[in-house]
DNA sequence: TATTGTTATACTCTATAACTATA
DNA sequence: TATAGTTATAGAGTATAACAATA
């Protein structure tokens, strides 16, 4: 007798006999899926007050990486299309965390470079997303079980 | 001199001095929605043929799972809208996969159930799932590593 | 007042196709 | 002919808000 009868329960509590998703949960899928959109949602959560999204910390993060990148290879590295590549480094230069430079050899080209203001940003954005990854697994995994998830996913995505 | 000179080489890869994304790939969410968008694509691919999305094929295990379930317990379990369910159950009934049965007691619910085609729909979906989260997944990890991969995500979803 | 199902609407993310300027 | 960047457009997947019927 957990529950005194005159307590208040959500609605959803009093009828629900306990709805599974235990079918589903058999698959890696699944489950992927259900972490995911939660990491996701934080991720935009800790990024947003730094005035970057989770897609324009993946910019920055390759051009940090790769100085003089161009913006197909951008593409390419992060496995979206150079349309949508348009308006991310158009969000990260017009706050001056980007510049696009011009290429002697090749006029159609831009050498994307970090610019001071946004390799400090970017490691600013370093530390509260490793903040909050901290936070989301840190509380149900150690760090061994962490780095085993980190080298699970890592090899799972480079083989696709 | 691995490579003759004369040699068919796509342009990525006479120009590009390797593009790397290791910044990112120390985070297990990069890494995790790189795994999940491939993950997804490939349930798309499998299930079309059955007649299925993703969504519905979800929305069929609850059903099979629990029957006589309402509209808002099936977003429930999902964690999605109730509005986004109308239209995915629509589809399932419209194909005789689940019925939408009124209840006795409440004239506002709908006590969804699989039908037998549905039922029979659904093992043969698991089956395709299962072979792609096998092939997918196989290709990397032995058995000892998908389990612990499963085990993984599992712990942090239902955490989270 | 609250809940179920519903509709209309809008938003995010991303892809496709066509264009331009260069090569 | 082919490539880099750009633009316009469309699609998928969801969320938000308001509504009618019912509780």
């Amino acid at each position: 007798m957990a529950r005194p009868e005159k307590t208040a329960i959500p609605e959803t509590d009093r009828n629900a006999p306990a709805v599974g998703d235990e079918l589903l949960r058999q698959f890696i899928g699944y489950n992927m899926k259900r972490t995911f959109l939660v990491v996701r949602e934080d991720m935009h959560r800790v990024l947003e007050p730094l005035g970057l999204k989770v897609a324009t910390f993946s910019v920055l993060s390759v051009v940090v990486e790769n100085p003089d990148i161009s913006q197909s290879q951008l593409a390419q590295a992060l496995k979206l299309e150079r349309s949508g590549m348009v308006v991310l480094v158009d969000a990260l230069e017009n706050d001056d965390h980007i510049s696009r430079n011009r290429v002697p050899g090749d006029r159609r080209t831009y050498a994307l470079r970090a610019t001071p203001k946004g390799r400090r940003l970017w490691e600013k954005a370093r530390t509260v997303v490793e903040a909050h990854e901290e936070a989301l697994f840190g509380a149900v995994l150690n760090e061994e079980e962490r780095a085993l998830l980190l080298n699970l996913l890592q090899r799972v995505s480079h083989a696709l």
